[in-house]
DNA sequence: CGTATCGGGATGAACGTTCATTCCTATCGG
DNA sequence: CCGATAGGAATGAACGTTCATCCCGATACG
């Protein structure tokens, strides 16, 4: 054996993977009619494969949703947490998460729409439940440090995620709606308040 | 024709009304499987009445989660609006209107976890739209008034509502999940902060 | 170097199931 | 008795999934 034959040859372009493909149809279409409400079919269409290709790269159409939930919302995750001032002041530190998810829901409507419309889905599974979890956690932290430090009221961790989470998640369906528009600056006027929510 | 050929006649107790007992039943099973994911002849079975007979009352299941979603909609804006005090200055309407929507989420989980999933699907008509926008209406309007009196800061209403409104969703879907308990106390903790949040 | 053979990914028509809806029969109050 | 109402089996469409077949690049061979 030698090096060349073991180096996969040339394969010139056709890599952009139909798996992939799948899951970027499967994501259009579930954020708009829900994982019900969304036939394989049409996933298979969008996605320019045979329906039958579906079920050479996921098991089920569980399968399917769960690996696209997986895959979204590790990716917010990893937005989110990436280079985060682990020695900054709180307030640095919520200015930083803010703006991230900020870009975030700027830049990916789409995936942001999916996650929320499929959060807590009963037919998602564990592993789909353990990534959520994971994904939690360098929030439930930080308001812990932030309450520590006295900058922060002293109430259930918990609860003040649920309540900043919420007002971003109200606001991002608001503009999705066409209540508001969504431009950097309102973004910065409602950090203000939802920081103001919190602080001491 | 006299008076009592007008009036319904005695109808000894047998009113439970079976258009109900089906609005009941596809309330709890679309609030817990969604639209798609909710078979009509299970909301037959659990109103306990034949498959048959939902299409007595209702043209379609699409007729039927709108009527619903109307009724439920327009329960919760009762729920909110009903005695308003309409004089006393923003801080307290607030307290009031935060105190409404505490009572009916202890109170209506199920109603409120419905209208939540279901809010601005795409099986939803022109007159639930209209619903909708009847019961915002009351809002927007306090927002207003809170901005002229220079309590509130001076933001786009929808914005405040979006951030407010969110936020108690937030609380409520956290509770639901078992993240936290939903109670007077906590409730009256999570109203002081929203207050906060807008508070000029 | 040209041709035959191979093998695995991709396909979409076809399958059995489940769905929303219909319709005929049974029931019941008047 | 009769008209209206309720019931649930029947129905056709649409669903998720399967599988026999196709396709095409790689390899072996003459």
């Amino acid at each position: 054996m030698n090096v060349h034959s073991m180096l996969p040859t040339v394969t010139p372009h056709e890599k952009p993977d139909k798996r992939e493909a799948i899951l970027d149809a499967a994501l259009e279409l579930f954020a708009e009619r829900g994982f019900h409400g969304t036939a394989v079919p049409l996933v298979a269409e969008r996605a320019k494969v045979g329906a039958g290709t579906i079920y050479r790269y996921f098991e089920s159409k569980e399968a399917l949703v769960n690996a696209l939930y997986q895959r979204e919302k590790q990716a917010l995750g990893a937005a989110i947490v990436d280079a985060f001032p682990f020695d900054s002041p709180p307030r640095a530190q919520f200015h930083f998460f803010w703006d991230r998810i900020s870009v975030y829901a700027l830049a990916h409507p789409t995936e942001l729409a999916f996650l929320e419309l499929h959060h807590h889905a009963p037919y998602l599974d564990a592993t789909s439940r353990a990534v959520e979890e994971a994904v939690l956690a360098p929030a439930f932290v930080f308001f812990q440090n932030a309450i520590e430090a006295q900058v922060v009221k002293p109430l259930d961790p918990m609860l003040l995620g649920a309540l900043v989470w919420g007002a971003f998640t109200g606001l991002v369906r608001a503009a999705r709606e066409g209540r508001l528009p969504l431009t950097p600056e309102s973004l910065l006027r409602a950090e203000e308040c939802c920081w103001e929510a919190i602080r001491r």
